[in-house]
Order: C-alpha cells, then structure tokens, then sequence
RNA sequence: CGGGAAGUAGUUCAGUCCGGUAGAAUGCCUGGUUUGGGACCAGGUGGUCGCAGGUUCGAAUCCUGUCUUCCCGACCA
C-alpha cells in the first residue's frame, strides 16, 4: 500500500475526490485556458461510446447530422429578445481577426487596424445560426419537417467552472428540428425526451425523472423545456439532458414561413434538444467508489481486462496458449477485450489500475489456475472475485456482463429512492433539503413562491414530473408555502 | 464582482512566525532481487521558491505592488 496515494474520497467533500478521481484515472483535466477541459484518450473514448449509441437512436428517429459555423454575427444572438437575454452575460466575444509584431518588441499584439465591423459570437448554443440557414432551406410544407442535429463544442464564459459539469467549452449534440404544426412539434420535444431517458437508464445505468421545467428554469426562448433530472451520490440533482419545444419564437424572429397546402404563409414550429459532456460528470457521480470510476458496460471502452500472472516468458506462452482463445471468442461475440501481457507492472498494481479505470470484468490466471484449470473472474461493482472452471467461460462474461449493467442501475435507484421523501410543512423542509436528496412538495405554480423558496433555501424545482413516481400516486393538494391548491407534486432540490 | 485560501522539483506538500548551504514523499532513470492486490534494496535525475521592485552584508522567509489558481457566494447544460 506504500504507494498509494490518497483516493480515497472525503464524502462529505464530493467535489475535492471527483477532481482527485478523474484526474488520477486518466479522464480528463483543467487546461492552461480557463475552465476548458482536456479530456484524454481514455475518457475521450468514453464519450465516444456516449456518442456512437446516442447518434444510433437519433438516426432511428429520422435525424440527420450537420454542421454549422462555430461564430456568430452579434446581429443574429439579438433578434430573439429573450434568447438574448439568457445568453448574453456569458459570451465570448471575436473582435479583430490579425496579430501584428509588437512595435515595442514584445510579442505580437493585435493589430487595431484588423477591427471587424460586427464582432462575432463564439457560439454559447446555436439556434440563431441554425435558424438564419432554415429560412433558405425552407418555403413550402414539402420542405417540412427539417430534422438536424449537430456534434459540436460551445462555449459558455462561466463565473466559476466546475469539471466535466460545467465547463467554459463543452462537446454537445443540439438538435435543431423545424415543423409545420404545433403539435407535431410538441410530439418531437416530447419524443426525444423518452430518447434521452431511455439512453440515460438503459445505457448508462443512471435512473431520471421525466420532468416539465418551471417558467424560471426554462430554456431562454422556449415556450416548454422538458428535462431528465438525475440524482448523484451526495443527494445533489444534477439535470442531464434537455428538450425545448421552442413553439414559433425563433421562426418570427427569423422570418422563417412555408407555403402550407392550404396556399397560405405560415411560421414553422421548433424545438431543440442537447446533452452534453456533463453525461460523463453524471456517469461518474452516479456509479464510482472509493476505488475509482465504476462503468456500467455498455458505456467501458475495455469490458474486459485479461490479466495473466507469470514470472518467466516461458510462462507467459504458457499461459496465453490458454487465454488468446478465450479473448478471441469474447471479441466475437462483441465484447470489447484488452490482454495486459505488459511485465512492466505487477499484477496488484495492474489491477488496481483497472479498478479506477472502471473496467467492469477482470480476468486473471497464473500457474496455479494453469494447473487446475482454473481461472479467477473479477467484478468491478461488487469487487468480488471468484475462481472458475475455463469451460464455459465466455457464457459466463456474457452473462455477467449483463447482470453488473442491471446492478449498477438497481444500486442507483435504490440510493434514488431512498432520498426522495414527500414533504408538506414548509419549516421541515427547511430542514431536510439541506440533508440532500430529492423532496416531492405542491407548489401552487407561481414563480414568485419558487423564488421565495430558492432563495430562502438555494432549493429549486427540478422538474414537474410528467408521471408519478414509481411507490407514489399523483394527487393534488395545498401549495406548502402559501396554502393554494396544487394539482400534483413537483420535485425540488440542491442542483450542481 | 464580494468573502476566504494558496502559488517552492513532473505531482502532493513542508520550510515563511523568528532572514544565514533548497527539503520530504511520490514520480522518472540505472542495476539487482521480485511478480496471486498498487514490491524491495542501492545509486541517480530533477527547482530563477509566480512575477517586479524595495529593505539587508545576506531574502523562499520581511515590506510594497502585481499576476494566476482554488474554495464559498451571485450566474449556469
């Protein structure tokens, strides 16, 4: 253990053993630039596999990639008054486009004669842009509906950063769809909700609330911002993916029309959709332990690690006699394998290093399993071991597999649904936010009392669930503030 | 922008109160012994003490200024 250094996560400081944690496992860190992130390979592949099952679902739902110009003239982030206003305090701004040589020989400065006449918006989120390109691509109700998404970085000069969930740039997907009715509009928001939340639970193993957003939380420019909130390990809630139906705001203030069947002009229908690498902070808030990430397999660059224990090179062809098979039957199958045969490293600090890699299945065999044709399986959820028999033993990962990607979920919502608790006197609530965890109260819907709460208790709605919560009914009942009638319960909580 | 803290080796930090040869652990390199849970021994590499002034025979240490980072607020995917 002499080597050992502190990973060991303070719990009560979240925050501090997150970074430690990342960091140490070779995910990402902070860059020289302020609040941007370098994501190294290992984490850049776990967002590889985010994007690749991710843009598999958009595809099923009709949407094509683009791309779009990554500045923005000023002109366009202020046609939308209230998009504006959301954005405009955290821009990065392009005002000159050459450097000179310092005339005092210090450098290079820029040069004041390289002004451009309309500065440009690195862009915070792309709406404008997207929507300036919609009106030439769209004039009669053929041209409908226009379903787009794009795989990108923006950029959002934040007061103060956070790793993973929030940083100044970000890599995201927005989807930009245009439509010729409300209601298919609406349907489209409302559908790629389910995507997300079904990506969320089946993929990452982190269980969310399909939710409405409150007119405070809404999207700048959205008429409705449908949200998935989930819950991390200190109780906090983190929102993990959002879907706005944007109703005919962006099409006016672009003079976006199509010619309907009827011969008539009419304003398309919009909504946009993003998740971003804050799926990577949720991921590793959800499932990691005081002994590094924990990856539920469908997401493991490396699902399973082969890692045999010899002394000799004799030994090692020895041993690889046996596992080379083994591993050529898991990638057939579709399992992704990785074969340390480094000698480089012990085997107790290999495996360790798998540990705070994540990688869910372990594999080891030294001379002693040679013999008994044996060989130990590891699991990295429970961090149980065991030694089995090597016939059969491709089944068993298969299955294995399986069973940890539906215990790392079921371990995430039995923490889930061990912090939610309804909640009817405004005095306990007071109390019980401040433990963490998700509180199920009726708000009598005004923004004005929600204010009073966020501000009394840095507690906001979450989200206004679109169903009951599973062991709950909806029913409504008397607004815990004010007493006003409240038709059902909504979510409230801390949030990163 | 308000309130706090910190800048010393690749990394984490001690040394600063009370000025006097630049330190530890870890990492990295070499050699040997090891290898079933982050091995051990020996040797080696590595720092304009954030930057700029000032005080002093002498400054990592005292004084002034300045820059940067982190934490807590306001803002947010």
């Amino acid at each position: 253990m002499a080597n050992f250094q502190k990973l060991t996560p303070r719990s009560e400081d979240y925050s501090k053993w997150y970074n430690e944690l990342v960091v140490k496992a070779d995910l990402a860190e902070q860059s020289a630039v302020r609040g941007c992130m370098v994501i190294k390979p290992y984490g850049y592949a776990i967002w590889e596999t985010i994007q690749s099952e991710l843009d598999r679902r958009f595809k099923e739902q009709g949407v094509k990639n683009a791309y779009f110009p990554l500045l923005i003239p000023k002109s366009f982030l202020s046609r939308e008054a209230e998009h504006v206003e959301g954005f405009a305090k955290e821009c990065a701004v392009v005002t000159h486009h050459r450097l000179m040589n310092d005339p005092n020989g210090k450098g290079v400065v820029v040069d004041p004669n390289a002004k451009l006449e309309e500065e440009l918006i690195i862009r915070p989120t792309s709406e404008t842009i997207i929507w300036s390109t919609y009106k030439n691509w769209i004039s009669s109700y053929r041209d409908l509906p226009i379903l787009c998404n794009q795989w990108c970085n923006v950029m959002r000069w934040e007061m103060r950063t956070r790793l993973f969930l929030r940083t100044a740039e970000f890599l995201w997907q927005e989807g930009h769809t245009a439509h010729a009715t409300k209601e298919e509009a609406e349907d489209y928001a409302r559908n790629m909700l389910d995507v997300y939340a079904d990506f969320a639970e089946n993929v990452m193993a982190m269980p969310v609330i399909k939710g409405v957003k409150s007119p405070n939380e809404r999207f700048a420019g959205a008429l409705n911002t449908y949200c998935i909130e989930a819950m991390m390990q200190d109780g906090k809630a983190l929102q993990a993916g959002t879907s706005h139906f944007l109703g005919q705001n962006f099409a006016k203030s672009f003079e976006v029309q199509f010619l309907s069947k009827e011969n008539k002009y009419e304003y398309v229908w919009a909504t946009s959709w993003g998740v971003s690498t804050r799926l990577m902070g949720a991921l590793i808030m959800t499932h990691s332990d005081d002994n590094g990430l924990v990856l539920p397999p469908k997401l493991a660059p490396i699902q399973v690690v082969i890692v045999p224990i010899f002394k000799k090179e004799d030994d090692l062809a020895l041993l690889m006699e046996k596992l080379n098979p083994i591993a050529d039957n898991l990638k057939k199958m579709g399992i992704r394998v990785q074969v340390d045969t480094s000698d480089k490293a012990t085997p107790g600090y290999k495996f360790a290093d798998y540990e705070l890699k994540g990688v869910p299945v372990r594999l080891a065999m030294g001379a002693r399993d040679l013999q008994n044709g044996t060989i130990e399986i590891a699991r990295r959820d429970t961090m149980t071991k065991e030694t089995i028999a090597i016939e059969g033993i491709e089944d068993v990962i298969k299955n294995l597999l399986d069973e940890i990607q539906q215990n790392c979920f079921n371990k995430a919502l039995a923490y889930r649904t061990a912090n939610i608790k309804e909640c009817d006197d405004y005095e306990v609530f007071k109390k019980e936010i401040t433990k963490g965890g998700f509180l199920l109260c009726h708000w009598d819907g005004t923004p004005e009392t929600e204010e009073k709460i966020k501000e009394e208790t840095k507690a906001t709605i979450r989200c206004i669930p679109l169903e009951a919560l599973p062991g709950y009914k909806e029913e409504p009942g008397k607004c815990m503030v004010t007493g006003k009638p409240s038709a059902k319960r909504v979510v409230f909580a801390i949030s990163y």
